[in-house]
DNA sequence: TGCGCATATGAACAATTGCTCATATATTAA
DNA sequence: TTAATATATGAGCAATTGTTCATATGCGCA
């Protein structure tokens, strides 16, 4: 019954059955995981934040986020590789854009919990 | 006009002043990040899909996913100070189970996006 | 009380990550 | 072609993170 992961006696076989043919195939969460990972940090947040109100060029987005180019442009890589920002080359200049309607989505839904108001917690005080 | 970050000629001004007026709060933004960094990981994007389904305890979550109880939990800690699970105790046992509405949207708009299908750069290949 | 079990937590270590710096590529202009 | 500029990329380093292991806490039962 019980493999050699977890000792405990109090185990729902039958809810873990359950649950484990309703779960996603476990390389969709691995990949679910990857995307997220690409929105978890403050740097390529605020770059999504700024796509959101017009296309930029790299040096743009290094001087509205008071970062170098270099960064912008390594963080750049990480969201085209998560097809979350397509590109336009005019000249020497590239500009980015978002490249998806889910992350808006994503997006607005992680603010409206972030902006939610906190449980008793804080009631307390 | 250019501050010391970006050294670069071709700054549109105008469109970097709009964007940093429309923009969210820096705090905000911060926040967000940190938000979806708890989503970031397969460990945690595997228990919120699990108790999609079901609350669990502990154990559960342990068998479920070939893990030891002690790594759960400290990941269940992390999931419960971003307000993502809440916990309920029955005698020794402790039951979580998901805590918001928003997760869900999250959730499905990343997987979603996961499930598109991919540009051009395949489709040649 | 004292034992056993479910969960929580702290320290430590390996692996990952984001930035900097140096350098490469690409495009325009002289 | 050569120089200058915008962007991209690789190596290296400091900081962060997830797991393991040891130990602590909390609850039920004898």
């Amino acid at each position: 019954m019980s493999d050699e992961f977890c000792s405990c006696d109090v185990v729902h076989e039958n809810v873990i059955e359950m649950v484990r043919k309703k779960m996603p195939q476990e390389e969709k969460l691995y990949d679910l995981a990857e995307l997220f990972k690409v929105f978890g940090d403050t740097t390529r947040v605020k770059i999504i934040s700024a796509l959101f109100e017009a296309e930029m060029c790299v040096c743009d987005i290094a001087e509205l986020l008071h970062m170098t180019p270099s960064s912008i442009s390594h963080q750049l890589r990480v969201l085209r590789q998560a097809r979350l920002v397509k590109h336009r080359k005019e000249g020497k200049v590239v500009f980015y854009s978002l490249d998806d309607e889910h992350i808006k989505n994503i997006f607005n839904q992680g603010l409206e919990h972030i902006l939610e108001p906190r449980g008793f917690e804080y009631a307390i005080s």
